[in-house]
DNA sequence: TGTACATCAGTGAACGCGCGTTCACTGATGTAC
DNA sequence: TGTACATCAGTGAACGCGCGTTCACTGATGTAC
């Protein structure tokens, strides 16, 4: 989750020779994140971003060639932050003896509140990444490396699936749930109309278990792991 | 899926008076989803979108008060459509008799070629909803209707259910299949990078399998209803 | 330690581009008698 | 059937707003001697 700050490589701004002004960096970098968030990137204005770092247009120029180096900026960092995050969470050495079922009843939770934590990003950058190919392949590269790790992790694990081609329902699985949290993430402000479920408490306990079930891990597996808790006994009614 | 004339109701145009501007309309229209669906509304342009249209600027706002009244105007026939395409789909005389493994491997197939064939007014309207909520609203009451329509179906048949809340397992499992179906909308023109499956042709057979498997309907229910393809036999490998 | 100068950093008014919107005008269609 | 007039529809150059970007200037920090 941390990143070592030296490892971090601005490749879209000038770089600071003062702390002065590597401190009002910091201040446009995160009073950017708030205004993207709020509004997404179109509508956050230089304006509105150095308004509230307490900077200035002029000093925003001085380190960003232009307004959409901004984006591409922290989205590097977010990169950055995401593939180190995926990397810690879903090492192997991490998990050496846990099941499937423990595995996913714990990263899924995890999953769902990084995407609720910092939602606002994630949207700005899926809109983006929307008409933009450099925007997709760098988190392309993000989710390619959480596909390996969880390929790794669960397919060690083969014996517990049970599905004609566990691989495959690996990737969609994994496919399904991300764009699960996507959608959360890009329609986090909006209350939730029309009984959908995206925002409900059991989210992250019915993402694990619709994995687990598709996958084909026997109930019994998954319940034994986590005290029975895994599926909640409330048959029919809301 | 086709809707009748009379039934339209332009909220956001001046209705026109005469055979040729009806002719102009429809022309800007069809002209507009093309644009949208190319580039989403922002990068849609009134002059590109007359051009193609063979109109001019002021033939449009002969018709619409502002750029955004078009949007408005496409998504209220979008979602006429899509409600009145739910209503045939999902009527439940339509499936009497049929078992969940029938409705779903039909259902899950058409909703995956809607999605495609109108990926990008779906995603237009997404984005759009991301932070307008009157276009969240009238897409959640098509939303609702859906969920109204498969949870009827399927609940009818919960003796094929497996799980300990059936009504709830109907509406994530609904859920995450709209989102996963959103998401492709979304993508439908960056190349699938990084071993994500999202354009697979696989997806709607494993989408549908996914859904069946988290319901807990048995295996034997669903390949005995099409000859044994529901899952195809191909371990491990690629 | 002090002075002179170069570079870095920051300021915000002014500029200008892109694109939505208006408007004065032309032509087409419909209606009255 | 023809003429006069009203309304509808369409045209595209011109306007103007919003917002990204520039630029002339001030002040702060660092360096040389």
């Amino acid at each position: 989750m941390a990143q070592s700050e030296t490892t971090t490589s601005f490749q879209w701004v000038r770089p600071p020779r003062q702390s002065r002004s590597q401190e009002s960096l910091e201040r446009i970098l995160d009073a950017a994140e708030q205004v993207i968030s709020e509004r997404g990137f179109d509508q956050a204005t230089v304006a509105e971003i150095v308004r509230r770092a307490n900077s200035s247009v002029g000093a925003f120029y001085g380190r960003f060639k232009e307004k959409d180096a901004l984006l591409r900026c922290l989205h590097e960092r977010f990169c950055e932050e995401a593939f180190a995050t995926v990397d810690a969470v879903l090492d192997p050495e991490r998990w050496r003896g846990e099941s499937i079922g423990q595995i996913l009843t714990e990263t899924v939770p995890f999953l769902v509140d990084a995407y609720r934590q910092r939602g606002g990003m994630f949207a700005a950058f899926m809109v983006r990444a929307t008409y933009d190919p450099s925007f997709t392949e760098s988190w392309a590269s993000v989710g390619a490396h959480l596909v390996d790790r969880f390929r790794t992790l669960l397919l060690e694990r083969c014996d517990e699936i049970d599905h004609p081609n566990p691989r495959l329902a690996i990737e969609f699985g994994l496919q399904m749930m991300l764009c699960t949290l996507d959608e959360m993430a890009l329609f986090r402000d909006v209350e939730p109309a029309g009984g959908l479920t995206l925002f409900d408490e059991r989210l992250p306990e019915q993402l694990a278990t619709m994995f687990l079930r598709y996958l084909g891990v026997p109930h019994s597996a998954i319940a034994k792991q986590r005290g029975e808790t895994s599926e909640t006994p409330n048959n029919g009614s809301e």
